[in-house]
DNA sequence: ACCTGAACACCGTTCAAGT
DNA sequence: ACCTGAACACCGTTCAAGT
């Protein structure tokens, strides 16, 4: 049977016959960054990745390795765009100004604050923001305990925004919080309901508020957690 | 052909057929729970969980639905399992011993904590503890701020659970904690990483100490946590 | 070295048909 | 009502073979 005419020219067998450059890791990675950008980190799927860049999902395991080694690279990439607050700021607003950072950026990329907040520092990144984080504290008087008040202070951060991610991403519908609380919302005999009701029919009936809530949410957690470690520096230092 | 000696009887070719009762839902429940403490709420599939009760997958959608249904009914009997503190403590010691509980009963059902996060308050279980726990706010003198300072304190508590449970399954190595810090761990230029390197090398040197580090970062995220929110109430209460 | 194209061993979910 | 058995449309990952 002859070639059918309306194919005006069969489809090249390799990148190279058709004059494409090759794949590189970076070009994998930039794509995978603007995946997560529109569809978070677990939002888009290997196959889906390497139709991006028009190729097999082979080549990225040639390039890259495994999703999880994607994943990393995203993590790398998203980190790298944190920036370092000034160092002569106090230990108390150098980490009130990091967590503000951390949460415009990571917001931009919904998955990865979950990542982060399990893998935590072992991000090659991270490290000029850990080793100045780490040391205000310990300049500030924390001695030891420098480390596991710095781990607490960022873990809680990334947590936040991540459950942001997921509740954004309509992991639980707003109508189920009404469904469950809507009953209570006027029960005398149950005034802690009640308030918990009347907070989420308030959300319902007014959703552009709700971005609001995370936003405040989130600075009442970072807030008071810093109130805590302040705290925890008083008692430290007055009887040492 | 004649039928094979060998097979005794023919396979019965339904339930019914076999002499096996009906499965219910509450049994399909009974055995992803157990399926959870094994291996995790992510740690099994639909068609495991069928395999487990000696059924087709479409008998879990006849019977509960799909799987994300499967999982609020776990998620259910693990908050059944939470024990409500006895509510004559002051709010500080009641919400230190319910968060002492509620990362014993999570640990035991890993993957559970994470969707309680992000869930949150939406389960029906949590109602009596949501209740008491608003409540013993409102009359501290938290006001309007009781929901939020409650949402913060239980968020945080199945954050961090959930961080120990990822970290237990092996998402970050102990390795490559050690790989990232360990060159800094004698650099005098670097003391804030140097100490995160020290760290890192003592709980990759003695793997025992793991369990322990998670149970005292999880103790100190809890009481900074208190100790920030009691700090707010006095900042309310001092000047009103 | 880089890529193709197919295959493998899975998923969650749906559905007509049986009892 | 409850279950069977197969099918559908996906996954991540691997691999011999091509260029």
């Amino acid at each position: 049977m002859a070639a059918n005419p309306l194919i005006r020219s069969s489809r090249p067998r390799s990148r190279w016959a058709a004059g494409l450059p090759a794949v590189t890791a970076e070009q994998i990675i930039d794509r995978a960054l603007e995946l997560t950008a529109e569809h978070g980190l677990d939002g888009w799927t290997l196959r889906q990745l390497a139709a991006a860049i028009e190729a097999y999902p082979a080549v990225i395991y040639h390039h890259i390795g495994d999703r999880e080694a994607v994943v990393l690279g995203v993590l790398e990439r998203v980190v790298g765009m944190m920036p370092l607050p000034p160092g002569d700021l106090p230990w108390r607003d150098w980490f009130r100004v990091l967590v503000g950072e951390l949460r415009t950026v990571l917001r931009g990329y919904p998955g990865v604050a979950h990542r982060l907040a399990v893998y935590g520092p072992t991000v090659q990144g991270a490290v000029p923001i850990i080793d100045r984080g780490v040391r205000l504290l310990q300049d500030a008087g924390f001695g030891k305990e420098s480390v596991l008040a710095y781990s607490m202070i960022l873990s809680t951060a990334c947590q936040f925004v991540s459950v942001e991610d997921e509740r954004r991403r309509g992991a639980m519908d707003r109508t189920r919080m009404v469904d469950v609380f809507g009953e209570y919302r006027d029960n005398a005999d149950m005034p802690g309901l009640a308030a918990m009701g009347a907070f989420a029919y308030e959300l319902a009936e007014n959703p552009e508020k709700i971005a609001g809530y995370y936003a405040s949410l989130y600075d009442y957690a970072v807030e008071r957690t810093l109130d805590g470690v302040a705290q925890r520096l008083e008692d430290l230092t007055d009887r040492p």
